[in-house]
DNA sequence: TCCTAAGCGAGACGGTACGTCTTGTCTTCCA
DNA sequence: TGGAAGACAAGACGTACCGTCTCGCTTAGGA
């Protein structure tokens, strides 16, 4: 088999679908975009695409697991460290407000009002599991996967998704370090009402 | 002007629109609805719809402003009592919860997932514009609309958001009472945090 | 009852709406032109169009009514006279072309290509009744619905209807006179084969 | 280019419309179509009629080509014939006759009253450049679009119409034979008034 | 060197929903 | 009681996308 080539060849068709779709988020915004304007862009068949996506979301999943990675990522090397002091907590917070900041026109384009909200949906999902990581570590042993635990988990995560849209689609008036000692003094105490 | 009459006619039509969609959303979902439905169901031509409502998700926010309603106005009161007491911070919220309750069907098809989220996302406005009131009425004079408030206001409303449609999908396992009482003990001390 | 003043005011409808049509067919053609356009322009309800006429062909044959009445007449005139020549068969054709010539807008919007075939149609068959009752006085005794009498009227009325569209819709670059003329001179020897 | 092959899918896809307009005709009459009753007929997507052609009438035009093709080729040899015999004129009628004949569930449907006139308005125009065809051969030399030739052309056209549609319309009780020899007996007198 | 199988572009296609338009019927109120 | 105003059901229109398909081309290993 001319595995390694093709292999090649596979990976760049769908690296060109992806840069298309960002690209092309940025202008249109998600929901208004049609799986013509990407393969347009990208210079791709239409069979070729369904060849590798079932639809522009499941594309978008693709595309956006790259973040979902980083984020885990760094969250781990966090909860890795051992004297588990208060700045650890929600380390991948710092991360991703930085990310968010460095990248303003895609996040923008991807979780502003326009962008339609499937794209949001899977970001507050990526975030509720990234929460209950952190829930759960300090969750009082056992108490893994109780209700209350859960719902903290939820409304932590839902208020951390709160405040990103909101400072993404506000222009982000607030600098990187305000708005994440905010979140932090907010979810802070939350998380500690699980301890109890 | 044969005014009354007429709008009686009209109003009847909306509401046969409304009563069309709320029981096809149950069925379907939102997103999963054709404008072709709706009119089937009410029996009612297409340019009338047109007529009335932009497109279906116009007829939607229709739909939804009655709980709005119905929600501020609960708040107002709770807002007018003179010794503003624990009790009544975030008074709507109960009120919700049981809302949610009674009519747990509708709210599983409007919220959960199969749902379709531009519902959310109008969910979500709904309940910013809430908690908004409530921040203001307690932030210190004249920091009426400070970015780091603004900020507390996102971060709960986001939060309550998450609970609920958590809540709403996970088949509300927990009692009114459980859920709303988590609530408060993760909202209150972060309003707090506006008096500073 | 007050019969006759509601008798007035019945005729006063159907003159507003005849006149709408006609200004209307002017400004867009008959196809082009809907109910809604001409109840708008003679503001006149809907209900009362429906209540006059059947729909607009209705008012269009109602508004050509008057054009068919006067070349009867015309022609009627022509029939009597008893010394029968040659100048008097046909002697609704001058008319004809003289009525078209003195309201060519109105002519070359009914009958030009824009128009629509309605009114073509409509107008086609006003010919062929002409045409027929000329036939049928020269044609020989009993002699009056074979086959080819009425073969050589189909014919003539056909060749009249193709000159008289295409004289109108070509700018009318003939005189009245001339294009009278070159018809008499090819049907009146058509006529005459029917006297065989 | 994959051409060939594309090129037979789409001919065929054209094919199915064509013919599925035909039969319609026949039952229901052209004005009474809709292009969904089309679509369903051949089995077409609604994408796809509109890819192909730009309307039902459009589809029509298509549909009809083919018979002014075989008119028209007729025409042809005869008028390259050198000894142009009376036989020779309008050689193309008798065809048309016969072809009518042939096909007179089509013809009926198309040309008869019910049919609507987009339909007449299409043959007229055919009809009007066969003649021209014919009259120029004949006009004297350099007189070829004299406002008289062209009046003798518009007469002896309309006049064919005029047969053809009533004698379709009426059953055809004459004979091709018969009628054939009528229309020729009434248009060649006119047709050498443009010898003069 | 040639062969063969995969990836691919191009784009036709059946299907479905959209939002707009027009028709003819209806209901209500005013003069 | 006739007519203006206009809501309404019905349904066709032309447009936009979707996801499936068929077609020939390229291209890179294995023969």
């Amino acid at each position: 088999m001319a595995a390694q080539a093709i292999d090649r060849r596979i990976q760049r068709t769908q690296e060109l679908l992806k840069t298309a779709l960002m690209s092309l988020i940025q202008e249109k915004g998600f929901e208004a975009l049609s799986v013509q304007d990407i393969i347009d862009r990208a210079n791709v068949g239409r069979a070729t695409f369904y060849a590798h996506f079932d639809n522009k979301e499941d594309l978008l999943r693709s595309g956006i697991e790259g973040l979902r990675q980083s984020l885990r990522e760094c969250q781990r090397k966090a909860l890795s460290q051992t004297p588990r002091t208060e700045e650890r907590v929600f380390a991948f917070s710092r991360e991703m407000f930085t990310h968010a900041n460095e990248h303003r026109d895609v996040f923008r384009a991807m979780l502003g009002k326009r962008s339609g909200s499937v794209i949001q949906q899977l970001f507050h999902r990526m975030l509720i599991d990234l929460v209950r990581e952190e829930v759960k570590a300090l969750a009082p042993r056992g108490d893994t996967s109780s209700a209350p635990t859960e719902t903290i988990t939820q409304y932590i995560a839902g208020g951390l998704f709160g405040v990103v849209i909101w400072w993404v689609d506000g222009r982000m008036r607030l600098s990187v370090e305000d708005v994440d000692a905010l979140f932090r003094r907010l979810a802070i105490p939350a998380l500690k009402a699980t301890a109890r």
